[in-house]
DNA sequence: ACGGTAACTTACCCTCGGGTCACTTTACGC
DNA sequence: GCGTAAAGTGACCCGAGGGTAAGTTACCGT
């Protein structure tokens, strides 16, 4: 708090009160989904009223874009630092898996943005998904295709499967873990572990 | 048409009317999910207008209890009797998916309806859907505690955990196989005979 | 103490979609 | 041909939720 914040201010400054009403946004979006959500539900989790929040966000598709690019950026951008340190292709999906438990300890909901099938199917929001959707299925890809060639096998289409599948795992992975707010992302990711032990020897 | 219908008809008897509204709706519910899915829309699909949607099914959540109730008996019939019939617990996650694509073969949007999280949370809907998905649960807890305890380790939170993410597998798969109409339940089989044996050996 | 500005609210509009009513059209039995 | 009953429709109501206009409150600097 060392420097002053400008004249004339009532409540609380404009900046910490755009950060609350984006993470209020992510939960309730990452719950409901975008057709779902209710944007005087979101106001009134912060405690302040609709209006307030048209005024700092301008819509619906407006706080969207920003809690989505939040969400999207961290991600990643975690992923790519993973992804970029290497390593044997069995141990990455572990290594990626851990990155995003970190990264969304205390904002689970964020990564379902990532995944709203109930946002428009075109404009700005529809853009910005897609193209955070397609770094992400290409990191997938890229993985798959490590560890399928690792293994001679490399039919691209089987592999593009499997890119599909994995996101999806990741994502049961998560709504499991918002069922289970005690489980932090250290427990988690030595859960993974233990199963991917068990089940394929990795 | 052995038996004639009843006197006075216009157009289409009604239980085959209802039976292309069903179809209907469950291709735009399971695209749109319950929320996001327009009445007069799945009316249109079948070339009638919304009034003879509501004399037939009452309501929006008449409509899709219909839905939900002919996907849900189908799927759960199909894998009780695929897990009924018994194997190694290895060939089980393969003989399960392989029912489940017989099954929806040509209503591959079905599946999503178990899945909805769109719909209302209380309710004889919430109430339906949950029984779904305690029944197809119940199934995925007995497979993965067969391959689990085959392998020595059964902490049972993990398997838990395993459960979950099976049913977000095949979620996956459903939807890869909804962007590739061409591919058939047979080749989508032997697609994932594949890949289980290329990335785990099963 | 007081003007100015940022923070915030009350009360409203408008569209979209679920749901309904009164009505018309068509096929069959006689 | 004509009465009857099912199939089907045009036009409406209403509540929920996105979006807005105009005003109010509280803090700051002078």
């Amino acid at each position: 708090m060392t420097e002053s914040r400008a004249v004339g201010t009532k409540g609380m400054p404009r900046e910490e009160r755009e950060a609350q009403l984006v993470v209020a946004g992510t939960e309730e979006f990452g719950r409901a989904g975008y057709a779902g959500a209710s944007m005087v539900e979101i106001a009134r989790r912060v405690g302040v009223t609709k209006p307030l929040l048209y005024q700092y966000f301008g819509s619906k598709d407006g706080l969207y874009l920003a809690c989505l690019h939040r969400a999207g950026d961290r991600l990643t951008e975690g992923v790519a630092t993973t992804m970029a340190a290497g390593g044997e292709p069995e141990r990455m999906p572990l290594k990626v898996l851990s990155a995003i438990f970190t990264t969304f300890d205390h904002d689970r909901y964020a990564w379902r943005l990532l995944r709203d099938e109930t946002v428009p199917a075109t404009g700005e929001i529809a853009a910005a998904a897609a193209d955070y959707r397609r770094r992400l299925a290409a990191f997938a890809l890229l993985g798959a295709t490590q560890l399928m060639t690792a293994r001679g096998l490399a039919d691209p289409v089987d592999i593009e499967a499997i890119a599909q599948v994995w996101t999806g795992v990741v994502d049961s992975l998560i709504s499991w873990w918002i069922d289970r707010p005690d489980e932090d992302a250290v427990a988690m990711t030595a859960r993974c572990a233990r199963i991917m032990e068990g089940l394929f020897g990795w």
